[in-house]
DNA sequence: CGGGATCCCCATTGATACTG
DNA sequence: CAGTATCAATGGGGATCCCG
């Protein structure tokens, strides 16, 4: 059972040039961090200056209560964003980026400029 | 029940400025297309030079037939991907990158860069 | 080699309601 | 405003076997 799928991976290693390989598991990891449908909308979001929860909220279409409590409370812990806490009447709560939520930034850009590139050919169809 | 909805939506495009409404369903147009573990995988897989389908498989570490064979049929229904068959004996299959498919090389290659940063970063700790 | 067919699980997401 | 709790569904993905 176990062995046949080690064996499996072992002969993909070694099928694959060292250099490759390195950079299929590097595009695999960043898959893995940024997996699901939510965590770059969010990101774009508080990097553009949204910080309250309910702003947030709003700046991403479709995106339920749940999703976003969830996935903020999974990026603070993985020390992506900052929560706030200033108590007022009422207290307010604010999330902010870090420096190394900052670093997807080009890659936000680039799909960002896909996907209008993308649209634009879609109209023309 | 749907009223609601809509309101909701209605709600959160108006409460948006214009430009980045427009951003936000631009990344998440390209999140939608681009989603599921493989696609990028296997996009990078093809444009690096992999033609056959058991190449492909093997440098994609984790993958499997089935998902590799549905998301290839996909692909080339979307135009990302082109399947040619060579009718010698066996019969040779082979798959190839659209120009389509090369638009996202920008995305992928951040995304490497980004992965290659991350695993530096853990390594130090 | 290049897949197709089946069975099945559970993680992700959604909908809704409720609280301090 | 800033979330939490609960229930339910769906489909992405894995495992396995099979075929020409």
């Amino acid at each position: 059972m176990e062995d046949k799928k080690r064996l499996k991976m072992i002969r993909e290693v070694l099928s694959n040039p060292r250099n490759q390989q390195e950079e299929v598991q590097a595009l695999q990891d960043t898959i893995y961090v940024l997996g699901g449908k939510w965590k770059l909308p969010i990101i774009n979001s508080i990097c553009n200056g949204n910080r309250r929860f309910r702003e947030i909220e709003r700046s991403i279409p479709g995106i339920t209560t749940r999703m976003l409590s969830r996935e903020l409370k999974e990026m603070e812990a993985n020390q992506l964003i900052k929560r706030t806490v200033t108590p007022d009447i009422p207290v307010m709560i604010t999330y902010s980026p870090t420096d190394y939520c900052q670093s997807f930034g080009d890659i936000i850009l680039e799909m960002i400029k896909w996907g209008k590139a993308h649209r634009e050919l879609i109209k023309r169809l």
